[in-house]
DNA sequence: CCGGATGGCTAAATCCTTTTAGCGCGCGGA
DNA sequence: TCCGCGCGCTAAAAGGATTTAGCCATCCGG
């Protein structure tokens, strides 16, 4: 193959040294000469000079490489979140590798394995659902990483490790002052392991703190897909339940088509209020009333933390930098309105 | 930071040369003793050497890395693609790099100079929209990658580069050949750019040969989303259509909702076929016959291809290898009856 | 006229591996 | 005795950049 253009190609042709040229290259131009500069420019661009990353990488220590840990890219919140940190990454010339956990513990351990081995300079983790009760072996593969860490979206709140996430109890107590305002009172809710039970939580407070309990017949576990919505709607319905806060959009859609077969009207029939509002990039434009969480701003703001880590980082010979004080962000989700949330007779609020 | 291990201390730890360190952990035993191996095994295993990877990638030329270049990981058919091409790199050892073109021939342009610059070993390309139009450039955008390229379920015939993708003709005769067994033959077609369009000609040349033409107001244009395939089903049903094939699932999905709306039965009012199979991957399991584009297949093809092609680039010292003769494979797909393809009365084909 | 500062540039070291070329030794055959 | 060979191992080069230390003029102030 020929032999790719170097940098002495480039200083030869420039007629300059191997010094010159890297320091005009890389803008170091500490004291060099308007026509020096000109010279070795012309030159790298007459030969299409590229610098080579991995000699770069030697020398400097840093690859421009971030991996993101995701459970599964075939999740529309995670392929959202990829997509804007890829393009955050981007921005700043570093490139994202995504490789899947698919939630299981070995496969996560294995890929942290690797990802010191190729020594990339960040990571985004989002964890495996199997690492939740093994926090230790987590803690242990994060501590084994040479480079920033940043949690994202679960078990982000630990306190060990930065980590940018949601405030999803928040997000349930919105969802179920919602409802509340709006005079429901015999309520449903489906839920699910890790942030949905988390949202639950907060709904559930909510709901007592207003004096309403959910009947333990419409508190339902669901698995974040469409057939646990869909298979809940019917029960739900049965036992009288004006509303249902399902916690994803996804289960919140399965509902909505469950309900559509059993010619039950939203809002009329049932209110619906889903999480996420995720459907909507994704060409699903299902109307429904949603608490949001806002994937742009989970992906600028933990690639905010992240870089500046990295940043840190380059710059030290000691510890490791986010050992010293691990940063904890939560966002906060957002009620978006869609009308499936009927506004019951004789119990309005706030308007006269 | 604490410097990492390197092969030098590995080495002096255990009592040999670094040549020798080195040939005991790539495997390259030609001739070494058993006790000089296992002397060299443990001093690695005791400092925890991980080898640098920009060293080795500096010297053998390679980094293991693969880049894929995808329009969009928020359209469930790539996010799909991109889970199981991650899942094949994986298992070789490589790691793939994604980035998203966003469909735009300037982003294309500028993430295949980064893949030039950052030297990756292989290359995925599913072209830009923006590039169907552009050929030339896309052209030479190729050429400048100096590591074999695949191009990916668009753009695949060309003949100027290796390319793996599914017969999109042929899916869309097979969706036809199930109308026509049917017995249907006012039928609409849901269709659009690049891919759908192509299923859309095998669609209508299949109904020709049939004696069954495409009334013009029910062969419509969508844009492979949701709402497209919901804004349609009015007009199809008002036309009098007893079926419509839809390009993708998505806008099967979109028009089965709107029939719902509308009081329309599926398939005793209207009979559905998509395209694509790739909803229930995403926990959607609509009930929608539809021709099934089998995305493993196509990761476990593509990828065959390019690894083959990456370890021919690797013992040659001349031209480009994909040159010389780019391959060209078409995946079949495969119609999956999913019942929402009613069989008219009187019009029963090969059973008695 | 001299010493020191400064501007413009470069030689050489360094980063860590892989890989080539070959060294020294013991042994068997001539 | 000597040659050649295979074995086990190693010194040194190569790979392409960054970075440190410093050289040589020129210029300016005293």
């Amino acid at each position: 193959m020929a032999r790719r253009v170097t940098l002495r190609d480039v200083a030869k042709d420039a007629g300059v040294s191997v010094t010159t040229a890297s320091l005009v290259l890389n803008k170091r131009h500490s004291r060099l000469s308007e026509e020096t500069r000109r010279l070795v420019f012309e030159a790298a661009e007459r030969l299409k000079y590229v610098p080579n990353q991995s000699a770069r990488s030697l020398v400097t220590k840093n690859t421009m490489l971030v991996t993101l840990i995701v459970p599964d890219i075939e999740n529309l919140f995670f392929a959202s979140l990829a997509r804007c940190l890829e393009e955050e990454c981007q921005q700043q010339g570093y490139s994202l590798i995504i490789a899947n956990s698919d939630d299981s513990r070995e496969t996560e351990h294995a890929l942290i394995g690797q990802i010191v081995a190729r020594g990339v300079d960040g990571v985004f983790l989002i964890p495996a659902r199997e690492s939740f009760g093994r926090l230790d072996e987590l803690q242990a593969d994060v501590a084994s990483i040479a480079c920033p860490v940043t949690l994202l979206d679960r078990m982000v709140t630990g306190g060990w490790c930065d980590g940018v996430g949601f405030d999803n109890r928040h997000g349930g107590s919105l969802a179920a002052q919602c409802l509340i305002d709006a005079g429901h009172t015999r309520i449903g809710c489906i839920a699910g392991e890790g942030n949905a039970n988390r949202r639950r939580q907060g709904f559930v407070d909510t709901l007592a703190a207003a004096g309403i309990s959910l009947d333990p017949r419409l508190d339902v576990v669901g698995n974040y897909r469409f057939d646990s919505g869909f298979a809940a709607a019917y029960a739900m319905a049965q036992a009288g339940a004006t509303a249902v806060f399902c916690c994803n959009d996804l289960m919140a859609a399965g509902m909505l088509r469950r309900l559509g077969e059993l010619g039950l009207r939203v809002p009329e029939d049932m209110s619906i209020i889903g999480y996420d509002n995720i459907l909507a990039r994704f060409g699903m434009p299902i109307e429904v009333t949603t608490v949001e969480q806002h994937v742009e701003s989970l992906a600028a703001e933990s690639w905010r933390m992240l870089y500046a880590r990295i940043l840190e980082h380059a710059g030290d010979d000691d510890a490791r930098p986010w050992l010293s004080e691990p940063q904890t962000k939560l966002l906060e989700p957002r009620l978006i309105n869609r009308g499936t949330v009927k506004v019951l007779r004789g119990c309005r609020q706030g308007e006269e």
